[in-house]
DNA sequence: CGCGGCGCTGCTCATCTGAGCACAGACGGC
DNA sequence: GCCGTCTGTGCTCAGATGAGCAGCGCCGCG
């Protein structure tokens, strides 16, 4: 663009946008028609001097959903604006993911869900009658049902209540400390029947966590923070599900991932509908992990998460867009 | 506005803005009429959802402007957006003022001006022929004729030059030791005729200077840095034409100023068509006392200086939006 | 010097958008 | 319980905007 065209392009855009005058006007004011005033705002738009931005706390950021989508090969992207406080962004996120959920077609008939920090945040902002006749499925180990209903049961269960449901519980722990008594108990019909359901869910909701000491595994007793950091020394950048997966969204120790109870990664890559909620700047690499290796289908993050995202991706850029899970060898359907 | 139009709105300003889809797309998405998505879109506006900047270094913040044309009674107002460097920022105001001068309507004949690193640099921009047939007389005593053509000679003769037109310089120094001296020099012809050219100008464009020690007078020898310190502790926030006003616009010292030669300020305030440009933190107080006061018709400035004169302005906004020098009194034409 | 291609300009026409209007349902006073 | 008012909704219509097209000047090439 003509130097001179560029500064009336720029003049052209102060009126039309910041003097909400009509293009008529504009090209009767800058002495040129209309459609010339028309084509200088279509390039100022093109070069990028025109900013929209949306601020609002529930606002989402489009445009990044879309990159994210085009290059994870995500079915679906929600990306909220990162606020500087990191309670707010996570009441952002689950709300989001709420939204997401309750706005979801098809409206799903069996959801397996995790538990957290983050999916409790979820529940709660679920509105009430999300669903009608929901049957939410527990996907991996947790407290087991005889304690207090407090944490992994009354997530789900909130889920269910909200979506005029009925849960089932994973009456296991999450890690088991010996192979054997895992695979008895896998064997016994009460946990057999809720991983068989959990298996054949159409929709999948789940937070990650980060390989770290004070993850939600070590405080719930399942790993000492001593083993998390062999974990960690061996490439785990967080758990998906109480799987400890690396950059690649590969099983970080076999061994330990034989002993916990739940859905497995693989299964999980499978389905046609699973929802991961990764959001705030330690889960980056998890959230990276997860996205890269094809483990959902539906990312719920915040802004400056897929920014990163977006940016490590660039640097190792395919140059069809070819989504990195595919390079990776997704097992086929 | 209910909880759920809000939402309704966030959600259609983000498809409409960034995702460019038209009004009726946006409708049918959301289940709502094209007309509901306008009055919609209408109220994220009016509610301040919706955010549009215009990025690029010639850019002008309009909005600014206006508000600073309506609090300050001004003709017109440019302002440009502030970059972090400072000399970034004068650059960019200098050229902004030049490129008013040159678009000015009716096309000045005459032209008053001051001299100082700011007019150097409007000169410096304007575009060779930027008008034709251009007088040009300077309004206040600056470095003799016989000194080197190099700073208020210069920039004067510069300005003439690039509008095809003739120079009168001002021979006579800026300020007088005495005033003898001072009304001697300003009786004689030589003197007395450029002064009645000067108060004859269609046109004015001047900066203003910061009242300390080392502004431009204390470095061309007019005064000494105590006699400045002096005029800050008795209130001078500047000088404006070589001229040291106070907070409110008014002559510090009456008895200084009756020893400096050049176009005297209630003279300055009685023009059609006075362009002042001043920008940069430091010349905040400055820039208030001369909008304030009804000493230019034009500001031009950068958008951190606007801001703060409006923001100061607020905390003593008088309720119909009178501009101050109203109130102080302007003698009447 | 003439010709074909290229890019820019201003036009026609279809679509999109906003202002004004009429109607329906909600609310409150009587 | 009834009626006036008032907000919110969908409509008509005119004005604003964008897509596509023909004309024109500029440039390089033969």
């Amino acid at each position: 663009m003509i130097e001179s065209d560029e500064l009336l392009a720029v003049r052209a855009a102060e009126l039309y946008y910041d003097e909400t005058k009509t293009q008529d006007e504009i090209g009767a004011l800058l002495g040129i028609t209309r459609w010339k005033v028309g084509r200088l705002l279509a390039q100022a738009r093109e070069l990028g001097y025109i900013r929209i931005e949306i601020v609002h706390p529930r606002a989402r950021r489009l445009p990044l959903e879309r990159a994210l989508r085009e290059r994870f090969g995500l079915v679906d992207a929600v990306v909220v604006p990162s606020p500087s406080d990191s309670t707010e962004l996570h009441e952002r996120v689950a709300r989001a993911a709420a939204d997401y959920l309750g706005a979801m077609r098809p409206v799903p008939r069996t959801l397996g869900v995790s538990w957290g920090r983050t999916l409790r945040d979820v529940a709660d902002h679920l509105p009430d009658g999300w669903a009608t006749g929901i049957s939410v499925v527990q996907i991996n180990g947790g407290v087991s049902l005889n304690q207090r209903v407090g944490t992994a049961a009354a997530t789900a269960a909130r889920i269910a209540e909200k979506g005029r449901g009925d849960v089932t519980l994973l009456p296991s722990p999450a890690i088991f400390e010996r192979l054997e008594t895992k695979l008895s108990i896998e064997s016994d019909r009460t946990v057999a029947d809720v991983l068989r359901a959990a298996a054949a869910a159409d929709t999948y909701l789940y937070g990650a966590g980060v390989a770290s000491s004070d993850s939600a595994l070590v405080h719930s007793g399942y790993l000492t923070a001593a083993e998390v950091d062999v974990l960690v020394a061996r490439g785990a950048v967080g758990d998906v599900v109480g799987r400890y997966i690396d950059g690649e969204g590969m099983i970080v120790d076999p061994t330990l991932d034989e002993r916990t109870v739940g859905l497995d990664l693989e299964a999980l890559r499978g389905v046609t509908r699973s929802i991961a909620v990764i959001a705030g700047a330690q889960k980056r690499a998890v959230a990276r992990a997860v996205v890269s290796s094809g483990l959902c289908t539906v990312l719920v993050t915040d802004e400056a998460t897929a920014s990163a995202l977006l940016a490590d991706h660039d640097s190792l850029n395919s140059p069809q867009h070819t989504p990195e899970h595919e390079l990776l060898g997704r097992n086929a359907p």
